[in-house]
DNA sequence: GTGATATTGTTAGCTTTGCTAACTAATTAT
DNA sequence: ATAATTAGTTAGCAAAGCTAACAATATCAC
C-alpha cells in the first residue's frame, strides 16, 4: 500500500488527496461550534472579510468569498436584518451597493470567531514551536495557491 | 496592522484563523470541479473511506466522516442507487448493514478524485521541494488534531 | 424465558448554502 | 438615442447537514 510517511518529494497527487481530506475534516469539525456563536460559517467568513478588508461592493465580496453574487446577496441581506452589516448606495455609480460591517457586527465577529476557533486555537497552542511553524508556512503556501 | 509574515512562534489564535480561512477557500475552489466528476464532495469522500478503509457499518462510516447517521444513510443510499456501493446485512447482528464499494465505485472514485484534485495536484507539483515538504508535514499535524 | 433497555439504521421534515435563469436599474459605448 | 454591458436582486431548485420519531434487533435483569 505504499504507506508514504515523512517523504516529501514527488507524489503531488497523494499530497493533494491528503490536504483535501484534512481540510474537509477540519471544517466539518469547526462547523459544530457554529451553533454556539449564533452565526454560521459563511456569514462569519463574509463578516470577517468586511471587518478586515473594509467596506466593499457586493461583487467584490462575492469574489473574495468565491461565491456567486446571488448567494452573497442573500447572505448580506441576512446580515443586514441581524444588524451586523449595512448597505449604502454609492453616489458615483448608483448601481453599486457598498457593504460595511456595523459596530455590532464587528463585536459579534470577534466573539463568534473566537468561540468557533477556540478548540483549534487551544490545540495549536499545545503544539511544538516547529509544528506551529509548519502550519504557518503551509497556510502561506495554500493561500498563494488559492489566489 | 501587524502584517505577521514569517513569524512562527506564539500567536495560536491568528494561526488558527489563517488555517481556517485557507481551508474554507480551498474547499470552495475544489467544489467547482465536482460537477465534472458527477460525484459530489461528500459522496466522493465517503466512497474514498470505503475504498481505502474497507467495508464498514453505517455507524462507523458516519463517524469516520464526522456526520450523523441519517446523513450517511442518505449518502449511502444514493451511492447504492448509482451502483457505486453495496449494502449487505451482517448475519451475526442483523441490525447492522455492511457497506462496501463496488468495482464500479472503485473505478469511478479514481477518475472522480483525480479530476477533482487535478488543479490542486498540478499546483502542488509546481511547488518547490521545500514547499511540498511543508504541506506534507502540515497535513500530518492537522490530521492528528482532527482525530 | 420474558420484559425492559440499548443499539442500529431508516424515514420524514426542516434549515442553510450553493447554483442558474430571468429580471430591473444604471452606466457606457456606438 | 439606442444598444450593450454591468451591478444587484428575486425566484426557484438541489445538495448536505441536522433533529425527532420510528422499526427491528440485541442485550441485560430478573
Amino acid at each position: 500500500m505504499k504507506k508514504r510517511s515523512g517523504q516529501s518529494g514527488g507524489d503531488a497527487h497523494a499530497l493533494a488527496e491528503r490536504i483535501h481530506s484534512v481540510a474537509i475534516r477540519l471544517l466539518r469539525r469547526l462547523r459544530k461550534s457554529d451553533a454556539a456563536s449564533g452565526l454560521s460559517g459563511p456569514k462569519l467568513s463574509a463578516l470577517s472579510v468586511l471587518v478586515f478588508g473594509g467596506p466593499q461592493t457586493l461583487k467584490d465580496l462575492a469574489a473574495a468569498e468565491q461565491v456567486r453574487a446571488p448567494t452573497m446577496s442573500r447572505l448580506v441581506g441576512e446580515l443586514e436584518i441581524e444588524g451586523l452589516a449595512s448597505k449604502t448606495g454609492d453616489k458615483d455609480d448608483r448601481r453599486v451597493v457598498r457593504i460595511a460591517a456595523t459596530a455590532k457586527g464587528k463585536a459579534l465577529l470577534e466573539a463568534g470567531r473566537e468561540r468557533r476557533l477556540e478548540v483549534l486555537t487551544q490545540q495549536i497552542a499545545a503544539l511544538s514551536r516547529e509544528e506551529r511553524s509548519v502550519l504557518d508556512r503551509a497556510a502561506e503556501v495554500l493561500l498563494r495557491l488559492n489566489t
